[in-house]
DNA sequence: ATACGACTTAAACAGAGGTTTAAGTCAAAT
DNA sequence: ATTTGACTTAAACCTCTGTTTAAGTCGTAT
């Protein structure tokens, strides 16, 4: 099967002008194109579009994913060097996913600093008294309910 | 304690001329100045500046954390729409990481690609015979693979 | 008193990642 | 035969997120 480039984005949930961008960055050198110079997508291109999908989304710049293709087109001999890049950047992923997940607690102390203000009617239950300054103690608070309670839910859920 | 542009910025990694960019985006209403118009950070301004970093980290867009701050300066009526507010960001932020980690298994089925691709000394072990194209079912061929195996590193490590 | 370093502003600049526009080509349908 | 819709390119444009520059102010150390 060959398709338009109207047809390929459509398949990988983009727009045209996305491709035409991707290939004028070096991203799409496989790309065919018929006799009256129209790219024409084959099967096989759809593995490299997934690799790049997958890398643009993980927050690879084009540039360097267009390294990668690159390699990709040199034959056997950067297998090597194509497994370290995907093993490097499987680390810089899973280093990712942590920050994301340790952000996510934080936004959850937040939810709970604001649940129990609702709760509450005042977000003066969390200041130091006499000020409108936030407890330093805050956190650690939480911290310790935290510890106390088996559902996170129990705690943060409105 | 008070603090300059200067120590806020190291005291939170980053530089001035960011913290001048986020003042000027509406992001850092809070902050005093002096006598001479100099910025002095309070310790309580630490704890804003938490948040937009966390939401700044997860993606939220200066526009949008402006919006939050400042309903964070509008007193006990904005309580339930700060929660709210949160409440959608969690939900956004644990779908972006179920979105990694699906990444990060379809990085691993390449990395299993190209170890037995390394292994073999040749890409083509996984071509349709008599093309330069994947095969179809190797996706398949790594699911089943995963499947009979304990620990994903004895597939995907070199 | 003068020089230094850190601050102030507004405005220009930069880079990433597209999107839009203008001018044109082509194949198929009317 | 001409119109329509999808394609082509180069170049302009746009947004977001800062960073840099220019011109000036201020407090402190020498």
């Amino acid at each position: 099967m060959r398709y338009s480039i109207g047809e390929a984005a459509e398949k990988i949930g983009t727009n045209p002008s996305t491709l035409r961008f991707y290939d004028k960055k070096g991203l799409l050198p496989f790309v065919d194109r018929d006799e009256a110079g129209r790219r024409k997508f084959k099967d096989n291109d759809f593995n490299f579009l997934e690799v790049i999908q997958c890398l643009k989304k993980s927050g690879v710049p084009v540039k360097d994913i267009a390294k990668f293709i690159n390699m990709c087109l040199q034959g056997d001999g950067t297998l090597k060097k194509r497994y370290d890049y995907l093993d490097n950047e499987e680390q810089v992923l899973e280093k990712k996913v942590q920050e994301m997940q340790a952000r996510l607690d934080f936004l959850r102390f937040k939810k709970w600093y604001y649940k129990t203000s609702v709760e509450a009617g005042t977000e003066a239950i969390h200041f130091t008294p006499g000020t409108n300054f936030v407890d330093p103690t805050t956190h650690d608070q939480y911290k310790e309910k935290l510890r106390e309670t088996s559902d996170i839910h129990d705690l943060i859920d409105l």
